[in-house]
DNA sequence: ATATTGTATCGTAATATTGCGATATACAAA
DNA sequence: TTTGTATATCGCAATATTACGATACAATAT
């Protein structure tokens, strides 16, 4: 069919599903680590640093943003992206389960 | 144009892309924690488990032994899929390192 | 030899992703 | 008001992913 079955799995599975998804093209991590850089970053500097165009760019922000992963305020014409940390650990403790998991049952 | 622009971003970026992208399905992340589960699954057992159909199953099961995730024996006419310990590792830590790069230079 | 079982692969349909030009919007400066 | 700047969204083409029935293949059982 092509769609994905997610209701055969379980709400944790998933949610690490997603955000996995975030973090599956390349150019979505360098996004990450550029602001982790630059602590309040524009779409305009990120697309000159990752060296795509500005709506592929600004594409890409949003798929971040909406996983949680990125906040951003305008100011003026400008929209300033940071980090959301709190998202960033929960990310973090959903891997770390993952790892836990998988880890100690194995071999 | 729809193909990923790989090249421009370093081989560590686009390592963790790539195994990020394996776990971006809930199904492949279900596989590797019943795996993780049994020590020595087949086909079979996972695709009841997980209750996708054989070749689906089998499928997904070929994208992360591609990954290196995975190891798998054949026995007679059935084949064996255990964890591969080290490269879970080796994901473990490239996760480190983003979240190292990410974490302590932003907010 | 034939049937059964476990798996991988082929073929295909439905859907999702990636990338960018064109465009719309909103603010700032002249 | 007009011009320039920063961003988001639309629309589209190319490609990738997801799922499964049909099928092929190899090992075992009858």
């Amino acid at each position: 069919m092509g769609v994905s079955k997610r209701h055969l799995h379980s709400v944790q599975v998933n949610q690490l599903a997603d955000l996995a998804k975030v973090l599956s093209h390349p150019a979505r991590i360098s996004i990450l680590n550029y602001i982790g850089d630059c602590d309040g970053c524009l779409c305009k500097d990120i697309s000159g640093k990752i060296r795509l165009s500005q709506p592929t760019t600004s594409q890409h922000l949003q798929v971040i943003k909406k996983s949680g992963l990125l906040k951003s305020k305008f100011e003026g014409k400008s929209q300033y992206y940071t980090i959301n940390k709190d998202k960033l650990t929960a990310l973090k403790n959903l891997f770390a389960d993952f790892f836990e998991v998988t880890e100690q049952k194995c071999c």
